[in-house]
DNA sequence: TTGTAGGCGTTATCAT
DNA sequence: ATGATAACGCCTACAA
């Protein structure tokens, strides 16, 4: 029924706690008769002054205004408690003061990330932002692109979009709206992001230094362009330190935590053998450990483990994940931040990179060089 | 500058990973002209018909239309790409389709998931929900108030409000739009939530029938509603049990990671003990079990802990946190649907109790009784 | 079966 | 320094 409640651990529940609902007084029915919102109108009424005057006050519209008057103005406009409607405001004006976020999921701390620089600097500016959850999925991505369509929304920001042929967005957007990328992706927006394949190749020369040789990848799916950015710094990492590459240490999943795990219990029961692994994720890296302790390897004495994307749970778990971390909340609100520049007619750089930084914890300690 | 980043570890970071922008190709400027958005009259013109006949077919309006004339404006407004103004609907027809959420913070996996069920159940209305990150600060509330207002949103989800005088929200709201709280608070609308203090008391129950007798209780804010309402079950838990409440045992903190490991670390510098916690959030359990360890205390040998909410994190840390789960998903989703069924006039419940399970892990194993 | 006209709440243009 | 008026894009009586 609903996707996105977890499955009670095995055996785990206990109490169902009291019973559900609690019909109580059946609802205070239709709250009277709604007093009608007051409006320009009214205001002017109240002032008695014309609309264009109220409109003029209250957007402090030059200052050829008496003081009496003004006072007047606000006067009314307070007693009544009146809010301009943002609605005819946008229909007049043509400008919606609204950008919409395109994001996979808000669950995931990556994300949500996102999503908060997004909504702050946005709210900074006065704008609003409408989340999008994709879920990944090309159709849900674009029933909203219509949707943020009708919104009238002055922006949009696309984020883990990247699959190779993510091009169908490419015509249902622009024209009006303006459009920036977070991570990779092959569209003609604006960009911003981390240097992720320079990042993964730092983290495998960092693996390598210690003593790490036969290094696993625990990746994503082949068609995310950010899987094949990562992949490419796994590779030039092991290049750089002359390991050769091979091609059956590369486990795919889907970078979350079960996917993570089997991934590594599969690699395992067939056989493959490794001192490390690197992963895209976190959550993929968290499930890999599971499968590692539960088939009684140790970590990181018989396999070092790297996350990437530095979640809080990384700090948490034993030991302590290595991982990657990326300045998530800039990209959002740097996304923003473009787009109100864009809007404004000031130019913006076709794209931005922002720097990474490697953790290094416990998962990743140095082998040991045992007295021989 | 900005207060959602992490501190970096305690020196772990290292390799900066390479510099920072790349102000490439200055941005493709204004993107021309923008050619004008289709409206009715447009799609009307091209059709042949008025733009009466456009709106009630793209409207599905009787089907006293001719299927010829039915087919011209479908055409006219695909070869168009026509997508109608929402903003220009919600003016004439006085709804605007869109659904306010007020939210602490959209990183807690808590809020997030209610948020996960707010959009979601609202797409499938055809409504938008715009996202307050409140940070649980009055101001904020004050100001994301005043901006639903503005946008006419038509209905309001306020959570994790609840402090002693929130009644700062009462007049500003309501009569325009409908208003749903998640959780406990002080205001007279429609609230949905669960038997928090029934939760609490279950579980500390359970800690009791693990041979726990000196059960501290790692709490929030004293003004949170949320956290009385706790409280209140960790006390009827010890009463049931035959166990004095000792205020000393109360720690409070602001329920984060770093609040619970400082709450516990100082009670254990001031010489509490106990062989149990109770803490109302995971978060501060999984910092309460950081500073435990740190203190050479077992867990849950010497010491059991209980965390509330049943975050992602509970089930990967060692050993694995027992915790309360509630319906977190379903709030989002069902105060969503309560606010859509009072704009269609159907009445709704005055409150909404949904169902805790506990979630029985290693952390509160029951105590072996030592052979002796 | 289809069209005409007015108005939702605001701001911008042009007068005064 | 202030007002009258039109228009933004759409829907909906009311006509025909």
């Amino acid at each position: 029924m609903n996707p996105h409640v977890r499955e009670p651990d095995e055996g785990a529940a206990e109490s169902p706690g009291e019973a559900t609902t609690s019909p109580l007084p059946p609802a205070p029915a239709e709250p009277a008769v709604l007093t009608a919102r007051p409006t320009v109108k009214t205001v002017a009424a109240l002032a008695g002054v014309s609309t264009t005057t109220v409109s003029r006050v209250l957007n402090y519209k030059a200052d050829l205004l008496s003081d009496a008057t003004k006072a007047r103005v606000f006067e009314a406009a307070r007693e009544l408690n009146y809010k301009p409607n943002s609605m005819a405001i946008a229909l007049r004006k043509k400008v919606s003061q609204t950008i919409g976020l395109m994001i996979p999921d808000i669950s995931n701390p990556y994300f949500h990330q996102i999503a908060r620089g997004a909504e702050d600097t946005a709210m900074k500016h006065g704008y609003t932002v409408i989340f999008c959850n994709t879920d990944r999925s090309a159709s849900k991505e674009l029933t909203y692109v219509d949707l943020l369509d009708e919104k009238r929304v002055d922006g949009v920001i696309l984020t883990g979009g990247g699959v190779d042929g993510d091009t169908h967005l490419a015509d249902r957007l622009h024209e009006q709206a303006r459009v920036v990328a977070i991570g990779p992706h092959r569209l003609s927006y604006p960009s911003i992001g981390a240097d992720d394949r320079g990042a993964i190749q730092a983290a495998v020369l960092h693996l390598v230094a210690g003593g790490r040789r036969r290094i696993a990848c625990l990746g994503g799916q082949p068609g995310w362009l950010i899987h094949q950015e990562r992949l490419a710094g796994y590779r030039a990492g092991l290049e750089e330190s002359g390991i050769t590459y091979d091609e059956s240490l590369v486990m795919p999943s889907d970078l979350s935590i079960d996917g993570g795990q089997q991934a590594v219990e599969s690699a395992l029961r067939a056989g493959l053998s490794f001192d490390a692994i690197m992963s895209f994720s976190d959550y993929a890296a968290l499930g890999a450990m599971r499968a590692l302790k539960e088939a009684g390897l140790t970590i990181p004495d018989q396999v070092a483990i790297m996350g990437c994307d530095d979640s809080p749970l990384s700090q948490m778990v034993e030991p302590a994940l290595s991982s990657i971390t990326f300045p998530v909340w800039e990209f959002g609100s740097l996304a923003t931040q473009m787009i109100v520049d864009m809007l404004n007619g000031r130019p913006v750089p076709a794209s931005q990179v922002l720097p990474y930084q490697l953790r290094i914890r416990q998962s990743t300690a140095a082998l040991r060089v045992l007295p021989s």
